[in-house]
DNA sequence: CCTGAAATACTCACATCGAGTATAAGGAGG
DNA sequence: CCTCCTTATACTCGATGTGAGTATTTCAGG
């Protein structure tokens, strides 16, 4: 083994950041705060504590000081610590950043006056879909077409061309919803999102970045959240924890398309639903909703015991046959 | 916000951990070190230090020291950092623990003393199930049992009775093969395990204590590595990476059977890999395995820019059908 | 009583997949 | 050269899953 080196340990401090989200038949949302006036706002988050027994209880306690809020599922999304791409200061300690995520059932107004809750696709435009595929997209695409073709060497723009096409579905045909943070990491790269300009003189700010940014790495942590989220509804059952105790099949439908981003079959969604035994009848019905009053449901639990993977596999649309 | 609290950061250390894996037809293996004599084996890791740009790049740093190896796939896992898990001492400064999963071709023979290759299964012998389950699980099967009979009061029994069912399908039909780190840390919990009793007095050590530990929380890191490979497997075509560069299907079979711990049905784990475009013929045979030759096979990374989710869905049995 | 809107129910074709069986192609031993 | 063993490879069958479309019910409001 070499010993030669200095062998430096590093100063560290550690940050907790939630992403507390929370979901409604118009689509989901996630507790935000804001530290100063114009800054951008941020996620619930603050440093690791002695006193925290565990990673998961110090974070519970930020949150619960910053918004008032209590948490129901967490879960850890993963932890970033890139030296350069941390503070805004530049030259700072390292500021390792463990994000997680929270999933709440009441979007509650948030009574600290400093917190606040978003709709998510606001920092994500390009993560909805459930209109078809929005126009302003189509910029954001010519964009990371030239940045492709831009790459230095042939060897280069292939590789970005088989990104593009892994990730926003260019070039190929599939749009996959799970791989948001690997569509933000690719307009980070490409400099087509405010962030990626925070080291940069305040003038080469690009006036047409895409989507509204957050400070540090918080919208990294969020699309983490959201394409973990997304890969999660398909194999666990997951959506109940941001449903209310009783609900019709189109709000849930609805809260799953907004997850997701896309729109789905109704009937199909109906029988998937019924027949995978997620949910049971309460035997109510909803003071209706504009037609045919529905049933209401609720999550039926059981299904835990007895299906290893209960989720909602969300449609594939079928290939076209060949010619 | 309440700014009473002493607020005192915490003084933490970082460590990084490898879970370096290959694969053989045979079985997989990872990567150890041995500090001390009769010390157990632990993974090969060291500090975070100021000089790394990246975690991982810290990583890659330190394996290389430690075991000479090179690294292809490598993906973070999970950040622990429990305050009283960590080290043996008891009253230590925190210490966070960052474990990776990285994936290697050929299991070289480990030219330093200290770095052996070592089967995954001895330290989880209750997760081989590939030549059905071993008889030695039905007695840390009924320890367990007793565990969860011997909690205090209903609620807290029928918790553990559940979480029994979801781990180890005791009570209900289903092994689930990825939950190796539920199934962990329910041996944790329930003592069953050696590394539970490492804060606990010399005396109180289980003799019965199953599978071989590791140093520190090695082993729960090396338990999430399996349990997210067996995952992986599903969705991603992962197993290439332990490939060599040309194999025949019983190889890749074995392998992936190796990896997940369960037999496959061959002839439709033929039909699978096929039909999903995962490989190409070389043109070659080999120079036979016993019976007819096997024709050489090589991966087909065009597979990644025409299918969203190329992996091995690994059957589940299909239910008897009802009387 | 008609209309619109949503809920609910049903159909159909096709792909997938678990399970089993049959045939081909080598080597070893007589 | 024939037999037998072993593994590779090919094919079949039936059940289930699922994408897509259509039909029917049930409410509110005019």
């Amino acid at each position: 083994m070499k010993q030669t080196k200095s062998h430096r340990r590093d100063t560290v401090t550690v940050e907790l950041s939630a992403v507390i989200a929370a979901a409604s038949p118009a689509g989901p949302s996630v507790l935000t705060v804001r530290h100063s006036g114009g800054a951008p706002s941020g996620l619930p988050s603050g440093p690791l504590e002695a006193d925290h027994r565990t990673l998961e209880a110090g974070l519970r306690s930020w949150v619960e000081e910053q918004t008032s809020q209590r948490l129901g599922h967490v879960e850890q999304l993963y932890t970033f610590g890139d030296r350069d791409r941390a503070a805004a200061g530049g030259l700072a300690a390292r500021a390792l950043s463990i994000g997680y995520l929270a999933l709440v059932r009441e979007a509650r107004p948030a009574d600290s006056a400093a917190a606040s809750w978003q709709g998510w696709y606001r920092h994500f435009p390009w993560e909805d879909r459930r209109d078809g595929r929005p126009t302003a997209v189509d910029r954001l695409e010519r964009r990371l077409v030239e940045w492709a073709a831009g790459a230095a060497g042939e060897a280069e723009r292939r590789l970005r061309r088989d990104r593009l096409g892994a990730t926003f579905g260019i070039g190929t045909d599939g749009w996959i919803e799970d791989r948001v943070l690997e569509r933000y990491e690719l307009l980070y790269e490409a400099g087509i999102v405010a962030e990626a300009a925070r080291g940069a003189p305040a003038g080469a700010r690009d006036p047409g970045a895409e989507g509204e940014p957050m400070v540090t790495d918080h919208r990294r942590i969020l699309a983490t959240a959201i394409g973990r989220l997304r890969g999660k509804i398909k194999y666990r059952p997951i959506v109940f924890e941001l449903m209310p105790p009783a609900f019709t099949f189109l709000q849930l439908q609805r809260t799953v398309e907004g997850l997701a981003g896309v729109r789905l079959h109704k009937p199909n969604f109906r029988r998937l639903v019924a027949q995978q035994g997620l949910v049971e009848e309460t035997g109510e019905v909803t003071p209706e909703t504009g037609g045919r009053p529905a049933r209401l449901l609720r999550f039926r639990p059981d299904v835990l015991r007895e299906r290893p993977a209960p989720g909602l596999r969300l449609p594939r649309p079928r290939a076209a046959a060949p010619d």
